[in-house]
DNA sequence: TTTATATATTTAGTTTTACGAAGTAAATTG
DNA sequence: CAATTTACTTCGTAAAACTAAATATATAAA
């Protein structure tokens, strides 16, 4: 089989993957996958605004007041009108959204990290290397630019 | 940072990228995300069953029972009562649905794969040893087999 | 053969997502 | 200050997602 098609089907297979432990993680959260989505988010880059999160999550900033609606309902994020800018709403977890999202979300990453912990460095590096590679090569934006770079030149800032 | 942290951020980054490819295509194609599952699954794997295919995209049966009905409606698969089994719902993709999924979609695999070939073949090889650990890493299921772990923790039983 | 159990799918009913369009209010620009 | 832009929300609608229940077929047990 080709090298790339080979490659394809492990980037399908990691992504399936990690999109069932998605829905695990939501089981036993008792949230939907949206919600969850949001909520990791949060726990990420809060206070954040309607907007930026609705960017972030590539969702239109409809869906995400909906989504948000709901959450704060359940008294797992709070809303807080901007005091500089009065258009812009802050998004925060509450104690309660923090405390769901500490107790059971990241047992996905703790298993790939002790896994990858047991690796050699040179393992490690490795793959790091790899996945920079296969982000550079996925990444269509900037697909005319682009001659194949070598692996130091990839740490160019994101987003 | 945790060169552990630095994979799982490339991680995230990939899955992005891909997740909005994907919309992309779902825009382009005049399709929501969950019909394009389920095409692209008929595409490579027709014909199969309503249960195979739902646990193909881990949905319920009654989730992609509906999404059929919608692409039945719009001609792009049919239904086939099985004859040997008369349980068995055999969907397939008609001539229509299998052009629309021949006129849009691989244009992310193409600058994947135009971009991969570019590569010495050291690196391809690299690339793809690296996809399958990071695919071993992740894949919670065979967790209990896996010697990384000592532990016997992490019980999600379920299922 | 009849009864029970398991399998495969659909139907029903409800909640949540998702989006565009229109609405409101606050900032910014000319 | 009028006009425009920005940030969100509301509304209406379609699709998706799930559980529970219904239907029909297949297999096993009695």
């Amino acid at each position: 089989m080709e090298k790339s098609q080979e490659a394809l089907v492990l980037l399908r297979q990691i992504i399936r993957v990690t999109d069932m432990q998605e829905k695990e993680i939501s089981r036993s959260t008792g949230l939907t996958l949206p919600q969850l989505m949001v909520m990791q988010t949060l726990r990420q880059m809060s206070p954040i605004t309607t907007g930026e999160l609705a960017k972030e999550i590539s969702l239109t900033q409809a869906t995400v007041t909906s989504i948000l609606d709901r959450l704060e309902k359940r008294c797992l994020v709070s809303r807080e009108r901007g005091v500089e800018d009065k258009r812009k709403v802050w998004i925060n977890l509450t104690e309660q959204g923090l405390d769901l999202m500490k107790g059971a979300p990241t047992t996905q990453q703790d298993i790939f990290s002790r896994r990858f912990d047991d690796m050699q460095q040179w393992e490690q590096s490795m793959v790091v290397a790899a996945l920079e590679r296969v982000a550079f090569m996925l990444d269509a934006q900037h697909l005319d630019a682009a001659p194949v770079l070598g692996i130091g030149q990839l740490d160019r800032g994101m987003n």
